[in-house]
DNA sequence: TATGGTTGTCTATATCAATAGACATTTAAA
DNA sequence: TTTAAATGTCTATTGATATAGACAACCATA
């Protein structure tokens, strides 16, 4: 931000030193701060750096290899896997699997649970519906190149849209699940982004580690006529992805 | 999310389950699970429901306590005393000053630091300029009702805002200080939205514990013939606030 | 083939985090 | 006034976290 420069690291609040000191070093990778070597300081200088013994640092460090970031080789250093945070610009005509395409060589949307239920009050709020009204509810999970990036709760009229499920099975991806029913163009009305820490569910789900950061974007699609035909919860892995809000 | 409830807690990973815990807690808190009796429950039946010993839980609302969002009454119950997230509405008219007005009483903005430096790559590429070219640099921490809700590090061109820190520092926004400088009107580029854990610094300034979560906004502002005026990076503490994207 | 720099492993010690149980204190309602 | 339900306090024990120091193993290079 300001100056750079790695900040001293708290003590005694229910977060271990190694564990601060893994997301700092995680976030400094993924912002380019050892872009020019390629590795990771030796785990002395960072003992230094953060004020911790080396040991800690290890600790920090043996984190951040089980998540596949870095990788120790003794005698030379740690070196850094990977470093990508995708993009998601959100505009009127969001859509993730095409937003993210030129991305990632790999799209995967899975169906993990569809259910049809009645609309609960913030829902219907949503989707203009009264509460009790019939709706369809999906769950899934989106993978760019094999990681999974962000995991979704979506809601749909039952009535208008019977079979979303399986239009969703089949092509993993919303847009064309509508396109199938029927609706071939659509819109993003609202967004509303929140953080938040992760439950053990999506933890699982998105391969995260407890403490990681969720991106939490409810948005609300409506068709050409401004009729709404999805209300969404999605989770995003906030390390991996960003959002882009074009004005 | 799904259904609600409280889900079950993880051990040994770095963060303490009194952490944890009150990050639930808080959580269920916003999202107002417990309005009905505007207590929290029982400490014996939130230890069950965690499946961890009521003196864990104790922890936890120790914390909460400290942050003044629950108040502890011997024989009666733990009483909440806050629950509201302010709206941060994202839109090319986006201003912080009156974007909040409506949902806080008292509004301050405090001028922490002001610097002439030379534009990073970043800033340059934002504002438009060469790298190296001057721009002046201010960090600001804004209050909604005494209660700091976001820190921001801003960088103007500054040949065009000569004595823009003054400004604000007269007037605590940055609206206000555009107009005492000939900029009566702009808009909002573009914007960035991450997420991430708060440095040492953040925490401090904006009374934050350890793994609170930002929200992290880097907007661009330009006046209305599209000539960059501010990029600036803003840190909110993320169980504070909420955006809210308009399209 | 030395040598310096780096990661890997081991032992030991002190503090924090979590569990367990017992009992005191306060409040509200029977 | 009694009683149930709730928070407050204390002791004890176990495992995770963090520090400290020493040395082994490995890599690149002079």
């Amino acid at each position: 931000m300001g100056g750079g420069g790695l900040k001293q690291v708290q003590r005694q609040t229910g977060v271990a030193l190694w564990r601060q000191i893994a997301d700092r070093i995680r976030e400094a990778i993924s912002s380019g701060t050892y872009d020019e070597t390629g590795m990771v300081p030796p785990e002395t200088v960072l003992a230094l750096q953060f004020g911790v013994n080396r040991h800690t640092v290890r600790s920090a460090l043996a984190a951040l290899t089980q998540e596949g970031i870095v990788r120790a080789v003794q005698g030379r250093g740690t070196l850094i896997e990977r470093k990508e945070r995708l993009n998601f610009p959100i505009t009127r005509r969001t859509r993730f699997t095409a937003g993210i395409g030129d991305q990632a060589r790999e799209m995967r949307g899975l169906l993990l649970d569809e259910a049809k239920e009645e609309a609960s009050v913030e829902v219907a709020r949503w989707l203009d519906l009264k509460p009790g009204e019939q709706v369809i509810r999906l769950e899934t999970l989106r993978h760019a190149d094999r990681r999974p990036v962000s995991k979704a709760t979506s809601w749909f009229p039952a009535e208008r849209f019977a079979g979303i499920g399986e239009a969703y099975r089949k092509h993993e991806s919303i847009t064309k699940a509508f396109a199938e029913l029927g609706l071939s163009d659509y819109v993003r009305a609202t967004t509303e982004v929140t953080a938040a820490h992760a439950s053990a569910a999506d933890m699982a789900d998105l391969e995260l580690t407890p403490g990681a950061i969720l991106l939490i974007a409810k948005a609300m699609n409506t068709d050409l006529d401004g009729v709404p035909v999805q209300y969404s919860i999605s989770r995003f892995a906030a390390d991996r992805v960003q959002f882009t809000i074009e004005n």
